[in-house]
DNA sequence: CTGACGATTCACT
DNA sequence: GTGAATCGTCAGC
């Protein structure tokens, strides 16, 4: 097995929050929680530039009790509960103050596959395991109670090992499921790793409100 | 306190 | 492609 790095907080530590996005594609998420180790490689991303971005929860500096992890230091864990059932798994970045993050839509499993079926009730691995942001925080065991976790801790990190990701298959898009965010749904925040069956691609909404 | 709504997923037509 | 599930969060009264 690969030897495990956990990337250090200078990764996080950083203003460009796209640029770091695109960078993640290729790490591994890891969680080791109820005392299970899971991990998985990073295939899909979305990036959430702050105040100025229409489609983040800190738009216009909008901090509540939910999001206020946004304006924590770099390298937090910031996830919320969306349409009542998804845990949604981010990573924060930028300086204390600054609220960044990003949003991991999807994962490539690599160990921990069975507790991933069991979390997921599933019974045989297929593509959709760990694709779209529910689904990938369902598989890991990832639950809003964890949210705040520094990425530096044993229970949740994002760490580099051998792989090397071709930089000509990571394809730059619109993020999903921001329609409500007027221009700012438009702009190319969203990064993948083009033709991995993991990434998830349609996940559009009937009533687009 | 109340109502409206989501950084989604899945079953069904 | 369409629509339901489902509940914490947040703006507004």
């Amino acid at each position: 097995m690969n030897q495990l790095k956990k990337l250090e907080l200078s990764f996080y530590d950083r203003p460009e929050v796209t640029e770091i996005a695109r960078e993640l594609l290729g790490k591994v998420l890891v969680t080791n929680i109820d005392g299970i180790y899971t991990s998985g490689r990073i295939v899909e991303t979305e990036a959430y530039a702050g105040v100025f971005d229409r489609a983040s929860h800190a738009y216009a500096g909008r901090k509540t009790a939910r999001n206020e992890v946004m304006y924590k230091d770099a390298g937090s864990a910031y996830i919320y509960l969306c349409y009542g059932m998804h845990h949604l798994f981010n990573v924060v970045t930028n300086k204390a103050d600054i609220p960044h993050a990003i949003l991991v839509r999807a994962l490539e499993p690599l160990n921990g596959i069975e507790t991933m079926l069991k979390r997921t009730h599933k019974k045989i691995l297929d593509d959709h395991l760990t694709r779209g942001p529910g689904n990938l925080s369902r598989a890991m065991g990832l639950h809003t109670r964890y949210s705040g976790y520094s990425l530096q801790s044993d229970q949740i990190y994002i760490a580099v090992d051998d792989f090397r990701l071709d930089q000509k298959k990571i394809v730059k898009t619109a993020r999903i499921g921001v329609d409500y965010a007027g221009k700012d749904a438009k702009r190319k925040f969203r990064f993948i790793v083009q033709g991995n069956p993991y990434v998830s691609g349609g996940a559009r909404m009937g009533g687009g409100r």
